[in-house]
DNA sequence: ACGATGATTATACGCGCGTATAACAAAAGG
DNA sequence: CCTTTTGTTATACGCGCGTATAATCATCGT
């Protein structure tokens, strides 16, 4: 007598696929790109080995499936953060600052998966292109959002400016998601915040009435 | 009749163990954290696999090392600029600034080794500490310059300042790294230094005289 | 009810990994 | 010049990897 088959059940393609690309996020963030083996996949979505194959040419594939769904869920947050948010330009840059650097985006699990990709995005050319367009589509927003602030620049200085707080939001978000106990609750946000107004020459930490939770967390 | 065995000089261990530091940066840097195998680092130090286990007790060990030499000559490099530039606060703080930005910090292997060892970073407790004291050290470093500058601080405005302007270089430092092209020659540093004068309300364009070649990048 | 379809499982293969250990030879001492 | 020491090479082992392919059975159209 030789063990029973395993049972399964169908399931649509897309259900499998994001379950796949689901999981390989997990395991990568979990326990770096080494981690994350076909077999420790396979599991972690509850199918065996093999369908991996059924659904991706290669392991590769799903490498790449999984970067694509990272950038497009990290620029969808911050879109989701200025819908619906009141008129005052001050206000919308306040809160897209301002959800760059909490949860669900601030997560060192989110760190360490983008990171994970960092070698791959430079090899590959279609990572590359993902990258690209997820890190200028990010920079768009936040340029969109500045002119929309009622100043007079200069030509160009709008540009530099986006990249300028860009960069320190990436900065926040690496170094928040990666030592949180080196910063007391709500530190990082404020830091944003201050930070993001000097470079532009506005008083966003006057405009944050209507971020969630935010006011608990000041001393 | 069978081949020659190898020939080989015998050199010091600390000869042998900078070859293989070195070798595992190299690799890292170029193919991520998977290409630095203990066969490819043994050929690109010039040595057989086996070497490596006489000088490290593990692969996991050589990779700590790798780690940490990475860290000390990052901040061995910022603590250099500020050697022997004049007097002033300003001046100093903008060579510190400009040097971050600039290679052979500025770096696509420096960053894809960085982002490499990420994972580990928060896993090992030894890579953790290894990380935070490197990171505390060039905020300190950072802290000091600002608080030599000639303002009034409130206090416990130079530590936020700080870490504003830590946030803001690495991430200039990553994205100028990353995507070069989407640069121009100069571009970062000169957005590194307006805005970090911007958050600290100094003019740090004004004090780039002595800054190598940098009047040269300028439109 | 049943046969066709293809999603899913099961098994196997070859390769490169990190590691362990024995054989060798280059340098140093007498 | 011969012996000792030990840095270095050579070889082997077991394991887990990504991949390939065959067997099976859940589902669906008729």
């Amino acid at each position: 007598m030789q063990p029973a088959r395993r049972l399964y059940r169908r399931e649509s393609e897309e259900s499998r696929r994001s379950s796949l690309i689901s999981a390989t996020q997990e395991l990568v963030a979990e326990g770096g790109p080494g981690a994350a083996t076909v077999r420790a996949i396979a599991e972690r979505a509850g199918v065996t080995p093999g369908l991996i194959r059924h659904y991706f040419q290669s392991k590769d594939e799903l490498t790449r499936a999984a970067y694509r769904a990272l950038m497009d869920g990290m620029t969808a947050k911050g879109a989701d953060a200025i819908e619906g948010v009141g008129a005052g330009p001050e206000e919308r840059l306040a809160a897209f600052v301002a959800a760059s650097l909490r949860p669900p985006v601030l997560d060192a699990g989110a760190v360490v998966l983008w990171a994970g990709y960092m070698h791959k995005v430079r090899s590959d050319p279609d990572l590359l292109a993902v990258h690209e367009a997820g890190y200028l589509a990010y920079r768009d927003t936040l340029q969109k959002l500045i002119e929309s602030l009622p100043r007079a620049p200069r030509p160009g200085q709008t540009r530099a400016e986006a990249i300028a707080c860009n960069a320190l939001i990436d900065g926040l978000w690496v170094e928040g998601s990666l030592l949180p106990s080196a910063f007391a609750p709500g530190e990082v946000i404020t830091i944003g915040l201050t930070s993001v107004g000097a470079i532009l020459g506005v008083d966003l930490m006057a405009h944050t009435a209507m971020l969630p939770d935010f006011g608990k967390m000041l001393p």
